[in-house]
DNA sequence: CCTGTGATTGTTAGT
DNA sequence: ACTAACAATCACAGG
């Protein structure tokens, strides 16, 4: 509620200013990105595997600024392409789409996934002093007890 | 009935 | 600094 007025203040200025931050940050990290030019690992894609229970309370990791323009993409191409349901083809056509957009354009969505990316980092903040402070409970009460 | 796959880019943690 | 893997979605197929 207190951050909501202060954004509201600014405009596309505020918002700007923080995708820039964000930008920033991982402007170093996307130098990398665009470096891959070893795809020695090449999987078909689809790296979903199996929650495993590393740490049991590990945040995982929020969705990207894409993911967010996938969503709203995803329901204007449903609305003009209801036969296409497989999210498949949706990828393909919202990346090629999401690489024809603007900055300005992206920085809404970034700025969602900038929001988001503050709130892993307190969680991820709160795990890590939890598992400094005590080491990890990994028994997790599991089925032992209901709750 | 349930699980895994497939495709997209971005972000994160680990080494 | 760089690398590898994972994040959500949704329909379909296999066991």
């Amino acid at each position: 509620m207190t951050k909501k007025a202060s954004e509201s203040v600014t405009n596309s200025g505020g918002s700007v200013r923080n995708l820039d931050l964000a930008v920033k940050s991982s402007e170093e990290a996307r130098r990398s990105t665009r470096l891959r030019l070893k795809p020695l690992r090449k999987p078909k894609t689809s790296q979903k595997k199996k929650p495993s229970k590393l740490h049991g309370k590990m945040p995982k990791k929020p969705a990207t600024a894409f993911f967010f323009f996938l969503e709203d993409f995803r329901k204007h191409y449903q609305e003009e392409n209801p036969e296409v349901k497989s999210m498949r083809e949706i990828g393909k056509t919202c990346g090629e789409k999401w690489k024809t957009m603007t900055y300005e354009e992206k920085v809404k969505y970034y700025d969602i996934a900038t929001e988001k990316r503050e709130e892993f980092h307190r969680a991820m903040t709160d795990f890590t002093k939890r598992m400094q402070s005590g080491e990890y409970d990994e028994s997790e009460t599991d089925s032992d007890f209901s709750e």
